[in-house]
DNA sequence: ACATGTTTATTGGTCCGACCAATGGAAAGT
DNA sequence: ACTTTCCATTGGTCGGACCAATAAACATGT
């Protein structure tokens, strides 16, 4: 035994508070739904103050574990968690440089290169209507000069697709991605030609043959010209971040 | 003009401020490794009570934005992200029946096909060494009957494989699955067996031969049959919801 | 001079007690 | 029976106090 002394962990309060209420949750004890005393009585429970009790609550509330609400039958009720969570976590490795633009435009395609593969043999035929519906709103959309509109649309579209793989998880991942590809086509500024449109009816149009490889490659090659002219376009908007260690 | 009055949202003050401050980093005025006001001053800049302040650095702190630290020459530090958080997240979607068991497990596989064939591709003599040595590892650990050290280091090999792509935003993707898998794997009691074992030296050869078929081959052999055998040992460990709208 | 211990100023961490604001149900009035 | 008013419950905010950690400035001893 040499030098495995005592860690000593400091740990707040409010951490031990949310901790343990996270263990209930974890145990099936709390499910969603259920509610939690209110803050007075957490805090003679845990034998904290109301503030450290309330510092834990808005943790649990941050990560999507609770929801908060006021008034007579209000109080902390146990949530169904918040998948816009993994897009926030990208957005900040973004803005903090933790992670480049180029990783991400990257991951995005490989990812929507095992989506549209996926898709094409389960899409349902309500799936296919709701992307040709998207594919059509986009083209209006861009007819009417309405770039920035367009873009969302767009990106639904990705969502979209990912949803028909019938994977909540798949379509989690995919939703992230595009959450930060957001924030940057926008300041790119949209797109103002029809390639992507044609691209896509040339995706549909694979997707409705169900011939996955020509479905795969008309994504990929779509992708990849974008890629090549964001790459162009925007330049580094941050400088490499200096240590701070 | 029909129904279109005012929206009312009433925000919560900390909110309002981790928003302001959140502007400041995402417009890059904050970048990693600055430091903010003490808590006292920008009660003060903001109007707000020390409290208020409090709350919005603790969720700021909990997104991985900031960093805190008591002390003289203390503070509140802006950070570099936490990768962590993404598998936090889809823990606690699991946890909270948002998403199944399956659909982590599927999205895992398909994420994992894409991962080895990059890597096929892309590993350097160090990833592969890195590799060999992990399975070496393993294969220590199953003969002392270590199991559940061995769960561990099977994940790390995934998360070795997928940092092989060269791709942080992949390798983070991957990362979150597995931290979810590491729980029940570990619920479930490690396997006992060398098929694992068996399998990873034979996509170790295809990775030296730079055989992407097969190494993809054997990857998703193991990981069907693994899924196989998870599905069988493992009951819903939860019924389903009773939504609470 | 140098090393070591002590003080002190700074800053996050916690607590208390009070009051405000939202909310739904109970009581009162019609 | 319906509407209005009141009230108890519960989260949201505040101010001020004190504790705890920390590093710099200072004092002390060799």
């Amino acid at each position: 035994m040499s030098q495995d002394f005592a860690p000593i962990k400091r740990k707040r309060l409010s951490d031990e508070v949310s901790a343990q209420i996270q263990v209930r949750i974890a145990s099936g004890e709390l499910r969603s739904g259920d509610k939690l005393p209110p803050e007075r009585e957490l805090a003679e429970i845990f034998g904290v103050s109301r503030g450290a009790v309330r510092e834990a609550l808005r943790n649990l509330e941050r990560t999507g574990l609770i929801a908060l609400q006021a008034g007579a039958r209000g109080g902390a009720f146990i949530g169904q968690g918040d998948p816009g969570l993994i897009g926030d976590s990208f957005r900040n490795l973004y803005q903090l440089g933790s992670v480049s633009l180029d990783e991400l435009t990257e991951a995005r395609l490989w990812l929507a290169s095992t989506v549209v593969r996926i898709a094409c043999a389960r899409a349902t035929d309500a799936d296919l209507a709701a992307l040709t519906a998207n594919v059509d709103e986009a083209e209006r959309l861009l007819k009417a000069r309405r770039y920035d509109d367009k873009i969302d649309i767009h990106i639904e579209f990705h969502n979209l697709l990912a949803r028909a793989t019938g994977n909540a998880v798949m379509a989690m991942l995919m939703g992230a991605l595009m959450e930060v590809m957001r924030d940057f086509a926008h300041a790119a500024g949209g797109e103002r030609n029809d390639l992507t449109i044609k691209a896509r009816r040339r995706l549909l149009a694979a997707l409705h043959k169900r011939d996955a490889d020509a479905a795969v490659t008309a994504m990929t090659e779509h992708l990849e010209s974008l890629r090549g002219r964001y790459r162009d376009r925007m330049k580094p908007h941050r400088a490499k971040a200096k240590g701070m260690n």
